[in-house]
DNA sequence: ATTGACTTTGACGTAAAAGTCAAATTTTCA
DNA sequence: TGAAAATTTGACTTTTACGTCAAAGTCAAT
């Protein structure tokens, strides 16, 4: 156990580039170990990239990403800070929800165009 | 009825510049009538603008949307076509489920946050 | 006729998220 | 140990989706 994973074998499990990793390195969201100057990741390591990626996905920013990330680090401990967050998982969940709504929507409207598609070519060719 | 919509109305209504309108017409999503120079957009230019937004919403690019509405301004009526058309459905589709599935994950994720802020909150102060 | 609000065109600028390339290391393993 | 393969760093470039002027035109109302 315990194993180490290189860069290209994680760019190859998630189809990014080194760059993408070296990028989310500079940008503070991964903080593999070094043996030399060569980066050494954990499986914690990719477990977190596992999640910026779907974050990415999504459609977060990079900003946004570190913000998620450093809450799980270190919550906030003072009343404030905590009902500030509170409000802001309040916003970031509407704003998913609208996404999911929206992907319905546009679930349903490819629907009719793979009928419609069916169809047509049921008219024409009757055959495959 | 058969109304004019002004390009500052419907800036104000979906919360986009102007600046993003004319862009959308430079790039070919939308074409709206002229009085003159003038911008005259009809309630179809409007629920296209919507439908463009929808699809930046869940991270279409521009020429992905251009490309679904030409689709439907023009569907393929040829065999061939319509073949690689329900392909890229299927594609879409896929992207589609996964993003879903990314959200709903994500949005589970922000209920435990939620539900550890108001467990913190309740431990610190026993007040509001 | 003029003020003020709105609009258009065109050119240039910008931020995010990488891609690309070159040169230097480092590692691997035959 | 020596060559090939992988990795790093750093600088520069690219793409997308607009933002930001500036200058000029338009239109309604005073």
């Amino acid at each position: 156990m315990n194993k180490y994973y290189t860069i290209t074998e994680l760019t190859r499990e998630f189809g990014v580039s080194t760059r993408t990793l070296r990028f989310y390195e500079d940008e503070g969201l991964i903080h593999p170990e070094r043996r030399g100057r060569t980066r050494l990741f954990r499986s914690a390591d990719r477990r977190l990239i596992m999640e910026i990626l779907r974050g990415r996905r999504i459609g977060f920013t990079i900003a946004e990403i570190r913000e998620i990330i450093q809450v799980y680090r270190d919550p906030p401990g003072e009343a404030g800070q905590l009902r500030l967050l509170m409000k802001r998982v309040e916003e970031k969940r509407e704003e998913l929800n609208q996404k999911r709504k929206d992907i319905e929507e546009t679930l349903e409207e490819l629907g009719n165009v793979e009928e419609a598609c069916l169809t047509r070519l049921a008219e024409i060719g009757v055959g495959t």
